[in-house]
This record gives structure tokens, C-alpha cells and sequence, in this order.
DNA sequence: CGCAGAAATTGATAATTATCAATCAAAAGC
DNA sequence: GCTTTTGATTGATAATTATCAATTTCTGCG
């Protein structure tokens, strides 16, 4: 997928202005490529299209998808944690600028536009972490699934006949797992009766259909919170 | 607790340059005390002392506290999503200056050392929300709880004899399993075993004491983390 | 000091989720 | 076109955690 198409793909998220692009490299990842990561790292990745997964193993059997970033979401390497086990992949193919630290902040104090779009991103990026928490935190595991696919089908969805709506999956069933804070087979298994039920659909391999989205947001007591996050306008005020 | 006396309390986290205090309102907190929150909130909160929660509750049963403020810490109101229930509450007594949003921009804009204390303190923030989201999504309820202790002691803890360690426990029972998604009963449980095993004691209601504190952190896979994010010299670098 | 009222602990039981193993389906390689 | 390999599903069982109820402990207050 080329930068223009994904644009089109992704009505949420802006994609960050010429500036930045101009200032770094645009990097084409295949599914499972890593990027460096950690207080050494002195590089800002700004996500093009595709999907990264910043995750964590605190112990060798375990493993947790701390953070999903989107197309136009920024990746400040260096602020990320030296968790076990922490690394960022793309979860298939993605396209990323990689910026280095100190010709962005050149980029930042010289362009009052940039500035605010990287103060608009990054803003909208706080919540969702927090959303996310509550989410494994205190919801069922058939909650946490439905509020995943509702997240996709805001990001990565498209409006179908009446409330239909079909989306990608670009998640495995194991990192929708981990993503979750689920077992692979558990998550199989909501996954199963989710079907089942007629809540859900599979438009072929990587892709989710939701009969009726309305009635798949009623599973989940963030449903709201999810659209307000995720199929926003990306016009959130930026500042502190 | 005074201003000065929250300064000695808090090794980890620098208190704000006399910048901040100048520019917002100091106010002092009673236990439970509820501060506004929301995109329309036009201020932001900084620590001097005492702990802050960030809860939300998706269910009427049930609640997650999404996020500890210890002193040093900023709170930016307007971007806390909308979540069911979300509001910021003081522990126990605690004392804020509330800075309203543009006098803050205006003072970070003239002010270059209050610029590098708040991205300073912002960026020591954010290693911490996602090293809470590890624990609560991999760990057994046994290390989620001594990952909590290891924190406090890190915090609000000073060293005793030898590898000793007393510190504060400035959250309920109630507070500290919805800090960690856990049940309050399987919490009390989970404690009343350490205790058995002689790796916690309790130095009087509200304060804890770890015989050997290097014994306590081998039982968390993330101990060293915790230690690198809550004991650190809070000299982050700052910038993106 | 003694008495509410709240918080914490603990036991018995139920619900949820994880683990392990087997099977099935799909994609990749030759 | 067929094998190999990987990922997904499902059943049986075990482990963990939640729920409910009953005490016990602590704290504030008259």
C-alpha cells in the first residue's frame, strides 16, 4: 500500500504533513520486521499505513501487546520502557517514517503546523492507552474481544448496507490474544460463540463482518468511549 | 504535610520550579475529595503531596483505577477519555496546584526551564502507564500485588537495617485491587500469604515494612523496571 | 471508655479462564 | 499437485480468581 492509498483507508488518524517526511526516512516493514526501541534509540517513528505492536514479556511463556499504533500515530522510542522482553513489530506489512530525535525537534520549534499536528497525534494517543487498560482491566473476555472488533471496525472499517459494517483483521488470533490479555484459545473460543450468535461474521481470512454494529456496541460498556476515541475527526484541541 | 515537607517526602519525583506555583491556585484536598475532569476541563493539575486516582467504573460493580499520581506528576484533565464513571479523587489528603490550560502554555512558551521540568515530567509519566498495563494484563495476582509493594517502597519508602524497607501504603485495600484488577477478598488473601511467608510485614495500619526488600522484588518479574521507573533520579532526558 | 460504622480478613463455593492435547484448515514451498 | 508447516479451533481438565457470607479488627465520636 502506497502513503496515498493509505490515506484514503484511514479517515481517523491524519497523516503527518510534508514536514515530516521530508525530514526522515520512510521505511517499508514486512510482517514481523523489529524496530529499535529504548533510551539508546534516537528515533520518533511516525506509523504510514499498516499496523505496529509494541509489546512486552515479562516472563518467558507470556506475552502482552502493551500498545496497537495506527496509521498517523507517532512512536516515541525512547520514552518506551525497558520492559522484558520489549519490542516493536509491525504486525504485516507496514510503512513507517523513521525521524531522528533531534531533526524532529528542529522540525517542531520551526514549524508551527507541525508542531501542532504532532501535539494533536500525540494527544490523541493518551486515551486510547488508557481506554485500553480499562478494557483488560475490569471487562469480561467476551467484552474485551467485542470491544477490539468495534476498535477495528472503526479504524480499519468500511460502512456496509444498513448498519453492516466489515473490516480488516490485521491481528492474529494470537495478538488479538495477548492484545487482550486472553489465551489463544479462549479468545478462539469467544470468537466461536460470537459467530454463533450472529453478532459476528468472516468476510474470508483477515477480515470481520458485523451484521449490525449497533448490536455488537451493545456488548460492550465502552462501546462509546471506543467511537469517541477511534472513529473521531482527528480534530482534538492539542496543548497540554 | 506542607510544600516543604512534601519536597523531603518524595526522593523520586522533582517537585515543580517556583514557575508553576506562581501561575496556578494550591489546594488542599480531604481524603476522597473529587477533582473536575473532562475535554471542557480547563485545568491542570500538578502533585505536591499525598497520591491521586484516576478511576473509572465501565460497570456498576465494578472499577479500575487507571492511573497513580504521586507528587511531581502532572495531570492533564482535558485529555482523560470519557470513559463510563471516570474522576479524578484525592487518596487520601493531598495538595494540587491547579494551573489553568493557557496561563500553563503561556508560561511553558517564556519559560524555558518550566518547559524542560513538565516534558521532563510528562515523559517519566508515560514508562509508567505502560509497565501498570503489563502488570495488570500478564502477571499472577501474586506479582501484581508485590510488583504494587516494590513500587511503594520505591515511592514512599525509606530504607531500614540492612536490606529492610518501611514504607506508606496510601491506598485501601478497596484501592489497591482495583489498581490491580484484582478482587479486594483475593487481594486481602494474596497479602495474608506474603505475610506468612515473612516477606511483608505490616509496621501499623497504613504502612508496610519488607524485611528484605531484595527478597520481595525476586518475587516480580518486573521488579527491576519498577525499580528503574520510581526509584530513578528523575533526570530524564526530556524532548520527544 | 464504649459504641457504632467502616474496613479488612477468612472460609466455602461458584464462575471464569488457562492449559494441554488432538484435530482441522489454510497457506507456503518444492 | 502434493507435502510441510503454521495458525485456528475445540474438547477435557486444572488452576486461578470472584462471589457471598460470616467474623474480626480498626477508627472516629459521643
Amino acid at each position: 500500500m502506497t502513503i496515498c492509498e493509505a490515506s484514503k483507508a484511514t479517515p481517523v488518524a491524519n497523516l503527518p504533513p510534508p514536514a515530516f517526511l521530508s525530514t526522515g526516512v520512510v521505511i517499508n516493514l514486512r510482517a514481523r520486521q523489529r524496530l529499535a526501541l529504548g533510551a539508546q534509540c534516537e528515533h520518533v517513528y511516525i506509523v504510514l499505513s499498516g499496523v505496529l505492536l509494541l509489546e512486552s514479556s515479562p516472563h518467558a511463556s507470556s506475552r502482552q501487546i502493551l500498545d496497537l499504533y495506527y496509521s498517523g500515530d507517532i512512536v516515541r522510542a525512547r520514552v518506551i520502557p525497558d520492559l522484558p522482553g520489549a519490542s516493536l513489530i509491525a504486525s504485516g506489512q507496514a510503512e513507517v517514517v523513521r525521524i531522528n530525535v533531534s531533526r524532529l525537534e528542529t522540525t517542531l520549534e520551526t514549524d508551527p503546523d507541525a508542531r501542532h499536528w504532532f501535539d494533536c497525534a500525540m494527544a490523541s494517543q493518551y486515551p486510547r492507552r488508557l481506554l485500553h487498560l480499562a478494557t483488560v482491566g475490569t471487562l469480561s473476555g467476551e467484552e474485551r474481544v467485542v470491544s477490539l472488533l468495534v476498535e477495528l471496525a472503526c479504524r480499519v472499517g468500511d460502512a456496509g448496507y444498513k448498519s453492516a459494517r466489515t473490516f480488516d483483521m490485521p491481528l492474529s488470533r494470537t495478538d488479538m490474544a495477548d492484545y487482550l490479555s486472553l489465551n489463544a484459545d479462549t479468545l478462539s473460543r469467544i470468537m466461536s460463540r460470537l459467530r454463533q450468535s450472529g453478532v459476528l461474521g468472516m468476510a474470508g481470512r483477515g477480515r470481520g463482518y458485523a451484521p449490525n454494529f449497533a448490536e455488537l456496541c451493545r456488548l460492550t460498556p465502552v462501546a462509546d468511549t471506543i467511537r469517541a476515541l477511534h472513529c473521531g475527526n482527528g480534530k482534538e484541541k492539542p496543548g497540554v
